[in-house]
DNA sequence: TTTATCATGTAGCCATGGCAACAATTAATA
DNA sequence: TATTAATTGTTGCCATGGCTACATGATAAA
């Protein structure tokens, strides 16, 4: 037996392997994405990005910080000289530039449907890198016919 | 300088430090949310949770499964005996019906604004994981207003 | 120009979460 | 019952993402 029970809630093998599947994907990117933004922030706003402040933002040390942006370099987002600031490639200004929208965005829905501003970026903080197009797509018209 | 830009878009850099802290925080306990939920499913629709279907469900080897599923153990949130299914402990039981209640709380909001169904299992397999309390209860105002 | 401070780099440790390969046990079938 | 198949366990490998401690380079103060 053990195969019966009440056709119950449970997706079909595949399917649900596949969602997991994404999952861990999305869960392989969001670090990287949440670190070219913030680079993008930081030459935005201060026309630098240093690795103390980078890892003082992300609330990490500093070698963790470091260890991180090797990665982006290795991965073709980002480049930096030995004691220079840190820049982003075409590739990861584009990523940068993605995030940027997507936090945007999921921070505006929450707040459309209510949530505080503060709990909204709280939020939208891990939820943004989760969110595929078809949905991203979904929240911009509703935030478009909501608020302004 | 480079202090002073244009008082970007940047938060403050503790609010911003303590945001990514608490997304570092969901993440650690993404993978055991969906394991526990999992469980429960298995147990309620096949009256165990073998570790064969465990593992084929998340998409992953066996030997992946075991582990995370010892890490349960070291937790207190699974109990199980060598070669026999696996167990949730009272622990795990409310942690699986949190993730469970909040799991289809963000496929009906989802699927409230207008993403398609599969789309929103799949997206909501991701988020759910980093939804606050409060905005939980905003997402349940909102799909009771709407909705049914 | 020394000297002290600050920023960056580097090494090594740990836990997590993947994998493949092989061993041992249990269940199914011949 | 004997053999085969399936399940579970175990070992050892890798990459990620944290940390501390220490070395080195650059900047600011004395
Ligand atoms: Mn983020
Ligand atoms: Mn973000
Ligand atoms: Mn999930
Ligand atoms: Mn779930």
């Amino acid at each position: 037996m053990t195969k019966a029970g009440r056709a119950g809630t449970l997706p079909s093998e595949p399917a649900q392997a596949r969602r997991f599947g994404r999952v861990r994907d999305a869960q392989a990117t969001a670090l990287l994405e949440d670190y070219v933004e913030l680079i993008a922030d930081l030459l935005a706003d201060a026309g630098e990005a240093r690795l103390v402040d980078i890892a003082r933002r992300m609330g990490v040390a500093h070698p963790t910080a470091a260890k991180t942006i090797n990665r982006l370099k290795r991965q073709g987002l980002a480049m930096s000289e030995p004691y220079r600031g840190v820049f982003l490639t075409e590739a990861g200004a584009r990523m940068a530039e993605r995030a940027r929208v997507r936090h945007r965005l999921v921070v505006r829905l929450l707040e459309t449907l209510g949530v505080p501003s503060e709990v909204a970026e709280a939020d939208a903080e891990g939820m943004e890198h989760y969110i595929s197009d078809v949905t991203e797509r979904v929240f911009t018209q509703f935030v478009g016919r909501k608020g302004v």
